[in-house]
DNA sequence: CGATTTCACGAAAACGTTTTCGATATTGCT
DNA sequence: AGCAATATCGAAAACGTTTTCGTGAAATCG
């Protein structure tokens, strides 16, 4: 019933347990014949090789730990998709905590998982975390490290992230070079760096064009679990405070599609009266009338060069080299739906 | 730089390692004083156990595993956080692996799971499964495990699901209800049971009210990555095999948001010529337009409750004790909104 | 044929903990 | 004082593996 250990193949063999190990370890000092012996009473005895003691001996567990801020959310559970997809066929196994976007909880998660003395750590930031001893603290114990989405640039460690300032930039000409004058910013949480950048994005792109920035025209949602709501209330906001806006980028999808339930349901014509450029695509964009413009974020992708990366420093830091951090970048790229109308250009 | 361990407090206390780690374990035979004394070195040497040895020692690795068909999945993501959240709170971890919907790759994931010895399993099935040898075999092994929404009845485990039949009862009785006279139904795919139930529970509605049931008005899909389309192009086909076809019961809300927008393309209006219920309660069902009446599915709490009765099994096996497998049925109920019409009593 | 190399194997330590069992020292009691 | 009971500790085995090192036998070579 319990599962064989390689003493039981020893002793049914009449060899030491020693030749055993190396013989399913396919060692060079162990002849043809012994070695063929032992797999195949191995396999008799439904030999499993016990885990717990293979990671005592060689100090890793082959298991990584991942913290992001929430499970439930179709951006991140795509990255998570993309890691243990990635993780499983380099035989690591993954362990999900959740911070809550809480900078305590996610504190105690890197506690939690250094305990278990996890090989690794992927981690994609809580909104309220400001202070990094804990990210570094991790680090220190020689154990890579590496961030993705949201990120702290003041730690010294692997990052996998899009240009949010660029990606930000785009989406506003792109509101811009289809006649939009006077344009709005529903903004992320003010913490947060892609949050930060994007809005960065944003102001830029009105500077270059020489439209005046107006940080009236500059709400800000929490993007938590209520994100829909907060875009419909921040558009019903909008109506009363400038009738003049026409056109909004917006943090996120979920928060624009907020939006523009509410525009549809005050008649507020899209893109005709108000155009809307949201972030990330999410699956719902090309499903909502009208469908939302947007700014295709990699999630998948993103899940699996960040593990990628992270196996690489595992690897790396096996054969005691050094690893310099990284910083990986991806391409986002502007899907143009109904929700802004064509190029002046293209007409 | 490296955690201290229990031989290296022994060494500065010049005491032994028994009585090292019996104090950190409050046991009563070590006196106060040293019990004081041990724990301030080690909080001095920032000891933290080794988790491997423990492990090694204990036979337990406080991990257990979690088997889903489908990350990217609002109902399945909302059953991770439950279960997470629930684990964590009882000091276990969970290791996230995904069957893609594929028998094959089910097995392989409960194999990599019993070879890193989690303590119990959690899995939710695939949708190609109807062998279940792989699922005795954990059960045979002493190990505990639970399912959860996709389930096989046969399986002798414990179990935490929703009464399918009913709920699509109810929603079917809701329909007829509101007034309509030929319903259809688009469901899921053939194997599993949940799909298998709601089927039913529709067709038995029909029935008690006197009202022929007619295959023809059965589409099925697949509830893959692409339901959305999917709903779109059964919508599509429902309009030209059936004009007549006043209400439909969807398997999913994903699905039946898919129906909606293309019912919305094609100017049929909803719940006037047709009336849709789904099944979920999805997030996006409050959102489109019109807004979707459906099944609302306990998500987050089906995955607190599995992972408590996980919890049950996993303290009754420590013991010794029988464990005998609890079937655990989470109520479901009827949301109404804008997509079926109002009662006829109500108006 | 003696010396050296190669081959095949085993003994044993090590990883860090938990727990049983015994040993000493202290206390209480008659 | 003598004896039993109790308090406090340590030695050591055990969990199952990996890996180093040593050893004898066989093979090779001059």
């Amino acid at each position: 019933m319990k599962p064989a250990t390689l003493k039981q193949i020893a002793e049914t063999l009449d060899i030491s347990v020693s030749t055993v190990s190396k013989a399913l370890k396919d060692y060079s000092d162990v002849s043809e014949k012994t070695r063929k012996l032992v797999r195949e009473t191995a396999a008799q005895l439904n030999y499993r090789p016990n885990s717990f003691a293979v990671n005592l001996r060689t100090k890793e567990s082959k298991t990584i730990g991942l913290i992001i801020p929430e499970v439930v959310h179709h951006f991140f559970s795509t990255v998570i998709k993309g890691i243990i997809s990635q993780a499983e066929k380099k035989g690591y196994l993954v362990i999900i905590l959740q911070s809550n976007e809480s900078y305590e909880l996610e504190k105690k998660q890197i506690d939690l998982l250094l305990s278990k003395h996890v090989d690794g750590i992927l981690i994609s930031l809580a909104n309220g975390t400001s202070d990094f001893k804990h990210l570094t603290d991790v680090i220190d114990q020689d154990k890579p490290i590496v961030m993705f989405d949201k990120i702290a640039k003041i730690v010294n460690c692997s990052k996998v992230i899009i240009d949010d300032r660029k990606a930000a930039y785009t989406a506003t000409q792109h509101l811009i070079d289809t006649g939009c004058k006077r344009i709005a910013h529903f903004r992320g949480p003010l913490l947060p760096q892609n949050s930060i950048d994007r809005f960065l994005g944003y102001k830029k792109a009105l500077l270059d064009n020489n439209i005046p920035y107006d940080s009236s025209l500059v709400y800000i949602c929490d993007c938590s679990d209520m994100s829909f709501e907060e875009g419909k209330k921040n558009a019903a906001q909008l109506l009363k405070d400038h009738k003049d806006v026409d056109g909004i980028f917006i943090n996120t999808d979920m928060v624009a599609i907020g939006a523009i339930t509410e525009f549809n349901k005050r008649g507020v014509k899209i893109p005709e009266d108000i155009s809307i450029v949201g972030f990330s695509n999410w699956f719902m964009s090309s499903a909502i009338t009208p469908s939302l413009s947007t700014i295709d974020q990699p999630g998948y992708q993103m899940g699996k060069i960040a593990f990628k990366q992270l196996y690489k420093e595992l690897k790396a830091l096996k054969k005691e080299k050094e690893v310099r951090p990284k910083i990986i970048e991806l391409e986002t790229a502007l899907v143009k739906r109904d929700s802004t109308r064509t190029m002046v250009s293209e007409t």
